[in-house]
DNA sequence: CAGTATCCGATGCGATACTG
DNA sequence: CAGTATCGCATCGGATACTG
């Protein structure tokens, strides 16, 4: 594929032969959503091959962007973002406002996915507005295939591996609310771009279980980082 | 190279798809520090295809970043952000940002391009503190071959065609500033990892002929829009 | 000047299987 | 769980030549 590198030494196109590696963006974005494992790096990106995967963390740690270091209880690696690859934060915040903004919604709705929905949910939940005990929530996706269309929350603040965990297995434990919908429809929802009420209003959501969290759903599903951002799309989104 | 996509649906990796392409975001450098036809944009970008760059384009106005008009007075074709791609600033910008600080200052002294540097001091070039009548700077690089040792800038603030103009050929004027030194110090100034009278001290750099030009060199030789940023370079630097 | 057309080569990367 | 090893091919893009 070409001479690797630009032949300049503009400081945008050093980075941008970095950056503009395959899968090393979506990478750091996984760093920076707090994911260090392997396998939990892989799970934010479903679709890299562990050899590539690998590759990249090489790379950025020889770089100077991660460290790898061991983990002393448990003796597994750990991937961590340096001072420097933090501060590519400003730069994968950037981009992805941008993609917000103009990148037409369709096509992020085309790129569905509900394991990855579910593993960003699970990541922003908020427990704060849930009930202190231990509760669990079942989503049942009515449109995708049967063995990928369920999938259990289970939120327990005084969990040792972070508060929410992600099950796609029934846990056997009695499920406080059921969330039945579409995958469109939820993504849409975490995106930003729809909202419980209205979902619920158009039947396109349905919620069964404890009446308080029904009620209060829309505070305790976090959103991606960039539902915030307005959306504007002016072109003709893109071709692919 | 693969499925072109990520599969995902998250913004930043949607914008990635795009911004990954190789060339584009140097291709969007060019375009806002102001390059609007086709060959200038090739100036700035001289390892590109022309095949390659026609596609970008095409895929940039597609994208809705860009559009292509066609000039009233001259008939040739001119590109132009829109304001969705205006909003792209911030991302070229904050990648910028991030490889002047963290990417190993020997990488950029690699990439040495007299072409490249000549045409970018035409840009930033700051006319103000020269003398108000036409003036003429030649630059000889006396480690660069014979045939792109030589250019000339010259500086006419009432010219059509903006105030510096770069010639590759003598222009025949006389010439009221000579600038004699090596490709990398100049680079390095351009930079800001150097400067005109630390180069002057060292002897890296020879000045001859206006005086009054000579001394207030270091201002109106615009630098590099990253040149300000502090560098501070952890790791072991790109591996390339 | 502003591109198109064509060809072909390198290689990045996906797929799969395997290991400590 | 955390990777490595191997293989093969699709495709990206570089080179070159040509055109309105």
């Amino acid at each position: 594929m070409a001479a690797r590198g630009y032949g300049q030494f503009c400081p945008v196109a050093m980075a941008s032969e970095v950056l503009g590696r395959r899968w090393t963006v979506i990478l750091l974005r996984e760093l920076m959503a707090g994911s260090e494992r392997f396998n939990d790096l892989r799970r934010g990106m479903p679709l890299i091959s562990p050899a590539l995967l690998s590759k990249r963390l090489g790379e950025l740690e020889e770089l100077g962007a991660i460290t790898r270091s061991v983990d002393a209880a448990t003796g597994s690696p750990r991937y961590r973002l340096t001072e420097a690859g933090e501060e590519l934060r400003p730069v994968i915040m950037a981009m992805g406002t941008w993609g917000h903004r103009w990148l037409e919604a369709q096509l992020s709705l085309k790129n569905l996915d509900p394991s990855l929905l579910m593993w960003d949910m699970r990541r922003n939940l908020n427990p704060d507005p849930l009930p202190q005990r231990r509760v669990t929530i079942q989503f049942l996706y009515h449109d995708v295939t049967e063995r990928r269309s369920r999938f259990w929350l289970i939120v327990d603040r005084d969990a040792e591996d972070g508060p929410v965990d992600l099950c796609i297995r029934d846990p056997g434990q009695e499920v406080d609310l059921y969330v039945s919908t579409d995958l469109r429809t939820m993504t849409a929802i975490w995106m930003g771009l729809d909202s419980v009420r209205d979902a619920l209003d158009r039947g396109s959501l349905q919620l069964t279980g404890d009446r308080e969290m029904q009620r209060t759903m829309q505070t305790w599903l976090g959103l991606s980082v960039f539902a915030g951002e307005t959306k504007r799309v002016g072109g003709r989104g893109m071709s692919a």
